[in-house]
DNA sequence: TATAATGTTTGAAC
DNA sequence: AGTTCAAACATTAT
């Protein structure tokens, strides 16, 4: 279901649990739930397509890759994978990666390559194309290092936007479309979320035919 | 019922 | 040892 729009929202949902204590964990993720019981959320954190639930010590990490949901205060029929109970309320998660990282989230992330972030650095973005001359655009886009949060759909929307080729290689690319790209990488994602947060995505959406579909997977 | 769709990790094969 | 790529995983609307 999700790219960094969806995911951003998901966060800012989950922002009513930072500060409250987990009083119960279940779930049928693999991860050791122990640890998580009774500890306080520091902070809900978002990078990229990565949903972090930050404690003292730790993160855990949520990645709802093609099919994962959640659901916030509610449950779904089938299993979680992990459902947290707080004072306030409860959070799961279904069909999705849960994966503990140790030590400080701000060491482990860096938050400046998430197209959604405060601190996201177009700068940095070109720096690290500069570096890929003969990967194509495409490729380059959905590289989470660079373009953390686009997946296919931001992708397509961006290079039609900016009229370039999904099959350029990034090399050859005039810098000036290139500035054009990067800029547009974030700014449809805040477009995306904007018609996300009023429902009304699939209105906004150009006609499919007209978008120039290729996954990265067909070469 | 078969398929396609907002994704990533793993491990085999080279 | 490094790279590539198919397979695996999981859900739901059409």
């Amino acid at each position: 279901m999700p790219e960094g729009p969806s995911i951003f929202l998901m966060k800012e949902a989950a922002t009513q649990f930072e500060g409250k204590k987990i009083s119960a964990v279940s779930g049928n993720t693999k991860i050791d739930k122990a640890p998580l019981l009774n500890k306080k959320v520091i902070a809900v954190k978002s990078w990229g397509k990565h949903f972090l639930i930050c404690f003292k010590g730790f993160t855990v990490r949520i990645h709802l890759l093609m099919f994962g949901s959640y659901r916030i205060n509610e449950k779904k029929e089938t299993p979680a994978r992990l459902s947290l109970t707080l004072k306030n309320g409860e959070l799961n998660f279904y069909a999705c990666s849960v994966k503990i990282i140790e030590g400080d989230i701000n060491d482990v992330y860096d938050f400046t390559s998430d197209v959604m972030n405060d601190d996201w650095d177009a700068k940095a973005a070109k720096k690290k194309l500069v570096l890929i001359p003969e990967t194509l655009i495409c490729d380059a886009l959905l590289n989470q290092n660079i373009f953390a949060g686009v997946g296919n759909i931001i992708k397509n929307e961006v290079l039609y936007r900016v009229k370039i080729h999904p099959k350029s290689k990034v090399g050859k690319i005039q810098m000036l479309k290139l500035n054009k790209l990067i800029k547009e990488a974030r700014n449809y994602s805040f477009d995306f979320l904007k018609w996300k947060r009023d429902y009304v995505l699939k209105k906004n959406g150009l006609p499919i035919q007209k978008r120039v579909v290729y996954r990265a997977t067909y070469h």
